[in-house]
DNA sequence: TTTGAATGCGCC
DNA sequence: AAAAGGCGCATTCAAA
């Protein structure tokens, strides 16, 4: 078997977000290198247009494909010939991305999230390229109109490096030493298993999400309305203000001025003095008036003009000269901040006094006071929100700006994007659009305009169930967490019982059944100690648990002296990643503070993905004890549960992919089309749906056995998940395997 | 005009 | 005795 090497150099039009669009009908591969194994040389070809044969040929033997950012490459790929890439991967054929490998090797380090062949190239032996491209590509020049002996000796190296150089000679020296290392490290299987997810969520930008433009533009019409209604009822409030100071609802320093008082800055064009003179500065001017001599015109005697009446230049006052000049407008506000103890921005207003927080959790404190148009304010920041980043609107700019400016016109489909190396913690993240934050249901209507392609067809989406807390067994092994959670109880109602002192059925019939005479109170019992495991899960300190679960914080020491002797080995667990942080860390110098000597630890996970911490100052009192700088409990205590969790995902996805791809997508009826940390959505074929969310439910449930065939883990705890379907992401309900016909 | 910081808010 | 984590995108604002 060999590896394969591949690079591409397109046009580069920009469409949808997305530079050198590969969905962009004006987009191309212009040329194309590749080297195989063993093979002396690279080669490369040049293609024109969207020809036939613009496709990479894959030999049968080959098993590895090998790109840096590959799947821009891949992309392109499967536009050109879908069948020729899903063909490779059904013999079996991986891939492998020297970007995303790199950024695993190095820990997820922030300095390597999308890093560059430039970047890493000399620490594998290689030399970095000198490289006329870039700038032309700056420049706004097409590929198809460079020198193609530039081109050449870019992507495959120049005649003197014996065509064994350039982007992929130095792919080759990268992939090369990275197998190495990963091998070293014990992190081989865990990058290939990644990698398939890789190919998993390349599939889904190329898939892409069904856009009903319909619901869409009707919602929005709403939308509109409702904000049109908002803005009105706003404008009532500020109707005092001259509209010269161009009062603003979205400018926070506005906001906090006319609510908490201050002074809005603004600018007028306007005359002012002129300092030489002390008086209004004018433009210059001249005038020709008539030379006068006894009060009668001159008129030239003699000469080439003679006959002509004389005129001259005399100069005169113009006009008045403006300039943008500062103006103020003080208002007096309604409450004071202060004594409110209202958060303080490092902004500030006209006269450099304080600017207050007027975001939406100060507003709901604000609330029983005596402010008008808080509710008004409210809607109105939701609508712009809502609007101007899931539908469509203009900037000031005159840009267009939203998720819809992302949506093809052509077939109504959104090419979103899925990063793999944008997270410190291993995670995905969304972009162009972010398909991740796509509001929920029970906030707005959005997720009715995400419909299936498919005449009558269905969407899924299949979650799993409070995933972290099961990492949290999986990777503690606590008994009493593995045994909850085999057992489905309900969490928050196991807290509820210890801290009350009663049993768990107790606890659970008080606090769900709501004819009990006692459920009033002990639903209150079950929110707060929601908040408190929630907030307790990322390492929020009791304070911070007290303020926002409204409990004293003798209570919640109380509860996490409760939880610490029911989880034990969860606590364990932490303390065991905070141990190996600090055995591993070795000093470096933070240019962004002045060089100051911070450090850097490790924490590896029975997987073999790396996660690293730096340290920061520590607190006053640690100071004091001699202690410079420590690791931030709360990040020690997130980075391995939502980076396990995420790896799970993509354990999954990878598996997902390729049952997908042995069923050739039934045939083109079912779909993956995105995925957001703990679930995955699907576009169905109606003939198929049932058969493919019994597949797809099957194999996300599979993680313990996963675990053990890929990684010899024994997962003791079970991956449980909720299947829903329905005709928009909106409008989803439960779906169960018995609905099969 | 462009760029980066600050603020805010959507998701998990 | 001590810090809630991870993202991307919108607008505003100040500086270049």
């Amino acid at each position: 078997m060999a590896y394969l090497i591949f690079d591409e150099e397109t046009q580069i039009h920009k469409s949808h977000r997305r530079t050198a669009n590969p969905f962009d009908p004006l987009n191309f591969v212009v040329a194309r290198g590749w080297k195989k194994e063993g093979e002396p040389e690279c080669s490369a070809t040049f293609h024109t247009d969207h020809a036939d044969d613009n496709y990479l040929h894959i030999d049968p033997d080959v098993d590895v494909l090998v790109g840096h950012n590959i799947k821009f490459d891949l992309l392109y790929e499967l536009v050109a010939s879908e069948s020729n890439v899903q063909d490779y991967y059904r013999r079996g054929g991986r891939i492998w991305c020297t970007q995303y490998a790199e950024y695993l090797l190095r820990a997820q380090d922030r300095r390597f999230h999308m890093n560059s062949m430039d970047q890493i190239i000399e620490s594998y032996g290689g030399r970095k390229k000198i490289d006329g491209m870039k700038e032309l590509w700056k420049a706004g020049i097409q590929t198809s109109d460079m020198d193609q002996s530039m081109v050449l000796d870019y992507l495959i190296g120049t005649e003197d490096e014996g065509r064994n150089s350039g982007d992929i000679g130095n792919t080759e020296l990268i992939y090369l030493g990275q197998v190495k290392e990963a091998t070293e490290m014990g992190m081989l299987k865990m990058i290939q298993v990644r990698m398939d997810a890789l190919a998993a969520t390349t599939e889904m930008e190329y898939n892409g999400i069904k856009v009903d433009m319909k619901r869409a533009a009707s919602d929005l019409k709403g939308l509109n309305a409702a904000l049109t209604d908002a803005t009105a009822e706003l404008n009532e409030y500020t109707a005092d203000i001259p509209d010269e100071v161009g009062f603003s609802w979205s400018s926070v320093i506005h906001k906090s001025v006319l609510i908490y008082g201050g002074v809005i800055k603004y600018k007028k064009q306007t005359t002012y003095l002129d300092e030489k003179t002390g008086e209004l500065a004018r433009l210059k001017a001249v005038e020709k008036q008539a030379v006068m001599k006894d009060g009668e015109p001159v008129f030239y005697l003699s000469g080439k003009r003679k006959g002509e009446q004389k005129f001259k230049n005399v100069s005169v006052q113009g006009e008045l000269k403006v300039k943008y000049q500062d103006f103020f407008h003080t208002l007096p506000g309604y409450v004071d901040a202060k004594s409110l103890d209202i958060d303080k921005s490092t902004l500030t207003d006209g006269k450099g006094g304080p600017i207050y927080s007027t975001d939406k959790d100060t507003v709901i404190l604000l609330g029983n006071l005596d402010v008008p148009f808080l509710q008004a304010m409210g809607r109105k920041t939701a609508l712009d929100k809502e609007i101007g980043t899931y539908y469509v609107t203009t900037d000031k700019k005159g840009d267009m700006k939203g998720m819809l400016t992302c949506v093809q016109p052509r077939d109504h489909i959104i090419h979103h994007a899925l990063n793999h190396t944008s997270t410190v913690t291993s995670r995905l993240s969304a972009s162009n659009p972010n398909m991740q934050n796509i509001p929920r249901g029970d906030k707005s209507m959005i997720k009715a305009m995400f419909v299936s392609r498919f005449e009558g067809g269905k969407v899924a989406e299949i979650d799993y169930s409070q995933l972290e807390v099961v990492v949290m067994g999986l990777l503690s092994n606590d008994p009493k967490l593995v045994s909850d959670l085999l057992s489905k109880v309900d969490f928050h109602c196991v807290r509820v019982a210890a801290r009350e002192g009663v049993t768990y059925e107790e606890a659970l019939e008080w606090c769900k059944n709501e004819e009990h005479i006692n459920h009033a109170v002990w639903n209150v019992f079950r929110t707060e100690c929601k908040v408190f495991s929630f907030q307790r899960a990322y390492g929020a300190g009791a304070s911070t648990i007290a303020l926002s679960a409204n409990m004293t914080v003798d209570k919640v020491k109380e509860m996490i002296d409760v939880e610490e002797k029911m989880f034990p080995l969860v606590e364990a667990f932490h303390k065991g990643v905070e141990k190996e942080i600090n055995d591993t860390a070795e000093p470096f110098r933070d240019p962004d503070r002045g060089y100051r000597v911070y450090r850097k630890g490790t924490w590896q996970a029975p997987t073999g993905t790396l996660y690293g911490w730096r340290s920061w100052d520590a607190p006053k009192f640690m100071k004091e004890r001699g202690i410079d700088d420590t690791f931030s409990p709360p990040e020690i205590k997130n980075y391995p549960t939502q980076g396990t969790g995420g790896e799970i995902v993509q354990m999954v996805l990878g598996v997902l992919f390729r049952y997908f791809n042995k069923k050739n997508n039934w045939e083109g009826k079912a779909f993956l089309v995105n995925t957001v940390h703990d679930c995955v959505w699907f576009d169905l074929h109606p003939d198929v749906a049932d058969e493919v969310l019994g597949a797809a439910k099957h194999i996300m449930e599979s993680v313990p056995q996963l675990l053990k065939h890929f990684f010899g883990i024994d997962c003791p705890v079970p991956f449980p998940v909720d299947v829903e379907i329905g005709n928009n992401m909106l409008d989803l309900h439960h779906w169960k395997p018995h609905s099969l016909v």
